[in-house]
DNA sequence: GTCTATATTTAGATAGAC
DNA sequence: GTCTATCTAAATATAGAC
């Protein structure tokens, strides 16, 4: 009986740390860490303010969780830059990859993005080791089809830094993009087009 | 005598708001503006906290003033293009100008950043206003060489956008940048290579 | 596990002496 | 104009009933 109990609750439990993430993820990506409260999360999870904090000891712990959950998702495009691929075929699939993440996922990548402004406290470690060490990884695949001729030479971090940078900002700088264009416009569709000729253009051997 | 009294005053009133504005930069830009305190902002200012508040009226007063009062400033490199200008020269000129703006105020672009991944609630009607405007001109010149055929042709307010998201990025994202790269280097000596050759490369027609 | 009520802390803003 | 002291509101976190 006991040992049937704990897993039903487990599933609650484990269904209400979702809806606590899921409306925190929201939150946080809104306003930022210093800008949410505890009470827009239990709000938005459908859940009371005591209630989250139950699951979670504290504000700083699901802001924590969310990120360390997540990083790996959102690195996980670049880790699959095959080293045996196509090279234009490899970048250009990242490139895609990555804006793909921005259009699906943009409360990620504001979270990152505030995550990092601030001086990414929660991230330091990570950010010096096991980033450091995915991009070198990286940055070495790319090294190597340049050195074989196989892709134009380049400082390859500087080549991944701009991948970032051009697909993360359709997300980050959304009001803008909108703003800028007005209406009847998808930023998405056309930032694919544009970022597939830019990098075909730049990459082509 | 009071004729007199007014300009010094003043002058003094002048020196304080410009004490308090340049340390709500750092601090805004550093915490963002929720993350940032009125007290932090006193002390960076070398003021005492109602001392700040009587220049100001509020924390939001003085943020509104900093957003505005840059915002010209930070869109000026822009304004510059010059349609009768050589169009490579006046692209590449335009991102040299914008790298080097990240570089040398960094803290006004983290204060934008903020703004804009908030949601830009400062700075809305000026983002579908003035802004647009500004873009739509730099835009129709962009656009006007290329079908001279003085430049790759390909959608201008996109490579606006990617200008901004270059360059920007190495002042917004500095700490992942540092910790990515590591020691020795400097981030943006090797932007400045790396842009250069990106923009060639894309804009030769 | 979930709630109401509340303790505690922090931070924006003001009052009033000097 | 500048300060000390203080008010007030908001927000994190906890206590304790159910």
């Amino acid at each position: 009986m006991a040992d049937q109990a704990q897993p039903i609750l487990t599933r609650i439990q484990q269904k209400n740390r979702d809806l606590i993430l899921e409306g925190a993820l929201t939150v946080f990506s809104e306003s930022g860490f210093r800008g949410a409260t505890v009470d827009q999360i239990a709000r938005a999870a459908g859940l009371s303010k005591p209630n989250v904090l139950y699951y979670f000891g504290s504000k700083d712990d699901i802001h924590k969780t969310l990120l360390t959950t997540l990083l790996d998702m959102w690195l996980a495009p670049m880790v699959r830059i095959d080293p045996a691929g196509e090279p234009l075929d490899e970048v250009l699939g990242y490139v895609r990859a990555k804006l793909e993440m921005s259009r699906r996922f943009p409360r990620e990548s504001r979270l990152f993005a505030y995550e990092i402004l601030q001086g990414a406290p929660h991230l330091t470690e990570i950010l010096g080791g096991s980033l450091r060490g995915i991009v070198d990884t990286a940055a070495a695949t790319l090294q190597g089809w340049m050195d074989q001729g196989r892709l134009t030479p380049m400082d390859p971090r500087h080549l991944i830094f701009s991948i970032w940078a051009l697909t993360q900002h359709y997300a980050d700088f959304d009001v803008q993009i909108r703003a800028v264009l007005g209406p009847g416009h998808d930023a998405f569709d056309e930032a694919e087009r544009f970022l597939e000729n830019l990098y075909r253009k730049l990459l082509e051997a």
